[in-house]
DNA sequence: TATACGATCACCT
DNA sequence: GGTGATCGTATAC
């Protein structure tokens, strides 16, 4: 099973994120694999987007972005939930994926322990509660995922370009400009 | 030092 | 359809 290689997070950040529909995202803690097929994806790009954590310039929380392509942006949000990015692109520009939604496949006993059992469709279906399933947390900040044997993305399946949904970006607070940006993807029509 | 708020979720009506 | 939980970060003082 093939990981994927830097030449891929190093293209633009909307062809990795349409791209990365129907990938493996894997998370191995305990020396036990957990994984799924990534169902939604988002992309945040650059400075002059301004629902980009970078819109506000290079901070300590956001350098993790102007850095590399291939590493783990992870952020703390409301208090209570991760967020896991990939960042893109090339170095110095802040770009990254979120990873909004995964559908389960190995190790779905030990995704459902995280989560407190809920119904299956409830697993993963929101980028907090995927991070919570997976346990991952801001200690993963920064990991390479081209390197890291604890969180990485393997090459599956890649999405039929007739399965993905093309919708504007979710929940977030910005300009009507970066509101109607047509940036998050989806696989199989999933809503 | 202080304060306001967010790329969310679960639970309520 | 509405709201509270809960805290790191950015920004203002």
């Amino acid at each position: 099973m093939s990981r994927l290689t830097r030449d891929f997070y190093a293209q633009d950040t909307l062809s990795v994120a349409r791209e990365l529909l129907g990938q493996r995202l894997v998370r191995v803690i305990d020396k036990e694999r957990l994984s799924g097929l990534i169902v939604e994806t988002e992309a945040y790009i650059g400075e002059e987007d301004r629902a980009c954590h970078a819109s506000r310039g290079r901070t300590p929380r956001t350098e993790v972005m102007y850095g590399p392509p291939g590493h783990a942006y992870i952020y703390f949000i409301y208090g209570m939930y991760h967020c896991l990015n990939v960042v893109t692109d090339r170095v110095g520009f802040p770009a990254a994926v979120l990873i909004r939604g995964i559908q389960p496949q190995e190790g779905v006993e030990y995704v459902r322990q995280n989560r407190g059992f809920p119904l299956e469709r409830e697993l993963t279906n929101g980028p907090g509660k995927l991070c919570q399933a997976l346990a991952i947390d801001q200690s993963l900040n920064g990991l390479d995922l081209c390197q890291s044997a604890l969180l990485f993305i393997e090459e599956a399946r890649a999405a039929d370009p007739e399965d993905i949904e093309v919708t504007p970006r979710i929940g977030i607070r910005a300009d009507e400009v970066a509101k109607r940006r047509p940036w998050r993807f989806l696989l199989g029509g999933k809503v």
